[in-house]
DNA sequence: AAGGCGGGGGT
DNA sequence: ACCCCAGCCTT
């Protein structure tokens, strides 16, 4: 029996019934591409059920503010996400008529959809025969194989998505990807995948020759970087000091309370003697430290962020604008602690402070 | 071709 | 501490 048609038996038996699954509405199909891009099923899950109910269609995708979009993207992480569904809503208002498109070429075009999307979105609506090529797809054909071109060089890319195709079942692509995908997320996982109760244990390379756990081979990325962010709480008289993130870094344009960051592990005391401190605070101004540190692990970076609030909201003295920040006016209690606690506490962004 | 971009869970 | 997750975009 063929890979393709043993894989899609092990599926209908052991497959994951997903609600995505239970539709051929490309829209539908998207929206949960997009949310699962580097996100497991059970993180996207939730999301998923919250933006179709909050965008049954795509023209009230395309119609909604940019903050709504972002408010429930909030927590999920990389936000280009969310900011590039918004553009391809829209590109699919104007270009498609209000109608998602279905083939390969036509999404492919949209923002934020690339191979791997393009492949689902096309295979799952209208049964294109295009291959996927995910992270659960360079694992299983790289140990099925014995193939150990890393998976994430230029060479390894070209070669799994041609592997990627002939394995393809023609007819029936949808449920081969599906299959795909499930068999390398449930069965032929990244750790102590269980081979003994594999259906290809008799054909798998990796297996016979015992190099299941050295595949696939994955080029190594750089060391991560430590960053020391030291964020203000500033209030005074109901109002509450916040600041829009740049365009370029980690957090792009999302809010935050000001902050200052240094190149060393500076405590409270340290960083009062900088240069930088005393380009926003007068020598007045009087902090004291909130908690400890708090450590954010970024995939390429690791912050640890310090938190301090005025001792004495009188003592406010900020000598320069270019901050970027405002205020969050009439803030009650309840609302303030809210804003604190989600930040500093749950290690989520902030969207939008304005309630 | 390489780097940047998040948050969560597993070992 | 390091790896991985239904990747994509920019440089």
């Amino acid at each position: 029996m063929s890979f393709a048609l043993k894989l899609m038996n092990w599926y209908r038996e052991h497959g994951r019934d997903l609600p995505w699954r239970n539709t051929q509405n490309p829209y539908i199909i998207w929206l949960s591409e997009i949310i699962l891009q580097q996100t497991r099923v059970e993180q996207g899950l939730p999301y998923f059920h919250r933006f179709l109910e909050a965008f049954p269609i795509v023209t009230k995708f395309a119609a909604a503010e940019e903050e709504e979009i972002l408010r429930l993207w909030q927590g999920l992480g990389y936000y280009s996400r969310a900011r590039n569904m918004h553009k391809a809503a829209k590109m699919v208002v104007n270009d498609f008529d209000g109608i998602f498109p279905s083939s390969y070429t036509e999404v492919i075009r949209l923002s934020g959809v690339g191979d791997y999307t393009a492949a689902a979105i096309s295979s799952f609506s209208s049964n294109e025969a295009k291959a996927v090529v995910d992270g659960n797809v360079y694992r299983v054909l790289s140990r099925y194989f014995g193939i150990d071109e890393p998976i994430n060089g230029t060479k390894g890319k070209k070669v799994f998505a041609e592997i990627a195709a002939d394995m393809l079942d023609m007819k029936d692509a949808s449920t081969y990807n599906q299959a795909i995908m499930d068999f390398g997320a449930l069965q032929c996982k990244p750790k102590k995948p269980d081979c003994e109760i594999c259906v290809f244990n008799l054909e798998c390379v990796a297996h016979r020759e015992g190099i299941v756990d050295r595949l696939p081979v994955k080029l190594r990325g750089k060391a991560s970087k430590n960053r020391y962010f030291h964020y203000f709480i500033v209030e005074s008289d109901n109002q509450l000091l916040m600041s829009k993130r740049g365009e370029a870094d980690v957090w792009a344009n999302l809010y935050e309370f000001p902050m200052l960051e240094t190149e060393q592990d500076l405590t409270l005391e340290g960083l009062l003697k900088t240069a930088q401190f005393s380009e926003y605070f007068d020598e007045e101004a009087s902090f004291v430290q909130l908690g400890n540190v708090t450590k954010h692990i970024l995939s390429h970076q690791n912050i640890y962020a310090r938190f301090y609030m005025l001792e004495d909201a009188k003592s406010l003295r900020i000598k320069k604008s270019n901050w970027n920040y405002f205020f969050v006016e009439k803030i009650d209690t309840l609302a303030k602690h809210k804003l604190i606690f989600s930040f500093l506490e749950k290690n989520k962004q902030l969207i939008n402070p304005k309630f």
